[in-house]
DNA sequence: TTCATTGCAAAATTTTTGCATACGA
DNA sequence: TCGTATGCAAAAATTTTGCAATGAA
């Protein structure tokens, strides 16, 4: 059963109803690339399915983000539309490049300690995290200093 | 010299102007509680100033960010609109509490651990980073303890 | 059949912009 | 005085909603 296939359960289990439009966002947010707006899903949905609506696109993300299946995201401070990934992909965090653009995502567990940590000595409970950080990779900051010299 | 002269004096050294709307927005900014998004920023300027407009308080909040004298998040899911404080401050995060609103700032060395392992790994060079936790404060989870029983 | 979901268009929200006027330096 | 910055109102950009029609179960 493909992670689609148990978005689709999940869907009908909560007596929503499984719709070409619902499934088509679906395979858009969890294929590649990731981290699309709202637009941009309508726009690859649209590839499939020319009648979509951008109506439907922001219908559904909100259906699928309230149930959990989908995850919106704001990446960077210059781009103030959320993002959205699907859900089922384990704790990552992201950084995007200020010169390409391009968003890397990573996994650390010292992200973790600060968890515990923060619910150790503050009694939070941290049920969502975002760690979003800019910069230059590695890649830009390169040439960065060969055009500087 | 306060923190507020300084932006001044930075305003002028880049050729721009002093004026008592941009006064004014510094001073919300600075002031408690932080974290207001635009129209709440525009609101409490409106109380010393009732012909300053919103698209000045947007104008200078682009000024103000763009010289680095002001930065802007967006802190939590449910509420998609940018968040304004002061850039003076000592490089910190936020965690909001789902159920009472509250935000509260929190420092940890652990982060910047995390931004060394990913140059040192990755050669990531990283110039701003926000890390936005939610879920719920020590107060609010007590009560949802107590009214679940 | 039933009622959740859709598409469309209109409305609501949030942010930006054009332009004549005001005002800082 | 000179040119930046402002206020206003209009526009742009983004998201939500009302409603009749559609289509999933």
């Amino acid at each position: 059963m493909t992670r689609d296939d148990q978005a689709l359960k999940a869907l009908r289990a909560s007596g929503r109803r499984i719709t070409s439009q619902r499934r088509k966002v679906l395979q858009v947010v969890e294929a590649s690339p990731r981290h699309l707006d709202a637009e941009a899903i309508y726009l690859r949905a649209r590839e499939n399915d020319p009648q979509i609506s951008l109506a439907t696109v922001y219908r559904t993300l909100a259906v699928l983000k309230e149930m959990g299946l989908v995850e919106g995201r704001f990446l960077s401070r210059d781009h103030p539309r959320e993002h959205f990934e699907g859900a089922d992909t384990p704790e990552h965090y992201h950084f995007t490049c200020l010169s390409c653009g391009r968003i890397t995502e990573f996994r650390s567990p010292r992200v973790a300690e600060v968890f515990e940590e923060l619910e150790r000595e503050r009694g939070l409970s941290i049920q969502h995290a975002c760690l979003c950080l800019e910069g230059w990779c590695d890649a830009c900051r390169a040439e960065n200093q060969a055009s500087e010299e």
